[in-house]
DNA sequence: CAATCATATACCCTTGACAGTATATACTAA
DNA sequence: TTAGTATATACTGTCAAGGGTATATGATTG
């Protein structure tokens, strides 16, 4: 993929916010919605775009989708959030606290062997 | 400024071209015109746009508009260029190629000891 | 002053991005 | 099969970005 396509996406805060999740690791649409508290055709849209340059990748798990970046990781992709992680800017600021976010949203759901736990966001999913 | 404006930036071709190569020092309108081969109008809007958002500074030498990177550069932006030089992409390339026709365009104002020399380029600029 | 040059801006038009609503699809469970 | 859940897509409307043409501005020269 070209360079000013990567760029494109990195230009909208929430693409930004999306890919900076995924490169911590994959994450279903639910979950990505809650934590960006953005409605589920929002979401689905974005993730779209991004999947159809090829930055990210989608995998069907049951009823959920689990995106992830494409692997390798674009290098440039790379390089900026190497960046961001470091910077002081309030855009990085929100990475770094998205981030944290997923860690609780991660410990919640191994502690409550749930897939998808309705308790904590405001989701409808339910246990599988 | 947002790394989401830099981007934004970044996600045209020629807005990252020129970029690039005021980068590497600062140029006048008509020879960003002549380098990129793009209309006065298009250039003019693109350098305005950019300096909008505070990337590049503009400065008038008589009748010309000597445009450069605001000192010092954003550090998202020299991360990126830091990359992009090593890049195998096409659009790497024709940052390169860039870069080799500014270098040949310099050394001919140097040599005519003429700041906008209508000979080499199709711009009807005239010596001062 | 008038003429010319480099550049910027105003105006109009087209295109594409994005949001919202509704509906479709793919899967699971009963 | 029917119902329900998670996600995707179709459709529509709005708005901003970008291109082109014409014109304005600011500086220089004669």
């Amino acid at each position: 993929m070209e360079a000013t396509e990567l760029y494109k996406c990195l230009a909208d805060p929430y693409r930004l916010r999306i890919l900076s999740l995924l490169d911590q690791g994959p994450l279903c649409v639910c979950h990505l919605q809650d934590l960006l508290a953005v409605p589920q055709v929002k979401m689905s849209k974005q993730l779209a775009s991004m999947k159809a340059v090829g930055l990210i990748h989608a995998e069907r798990s049951g009823t959920w989708m689990i995106y992830s970046l494409k692997n390798p990781a674009h290098p440039l992709l790379q390089h900026n959030f190497e960046y961001l992680r470091t910077s002081a800017s309030p855009e990085a600021e929100r990475l770094r606290s998205d981030s944290q976010q997923r860690a609780q949203l991660l410990t919640q759901i191994e502690k409550e062997q749930n897939p998808c736990p309705a308790e904590i966001y405001a989701c409808t999913c339910e246990a599988k």
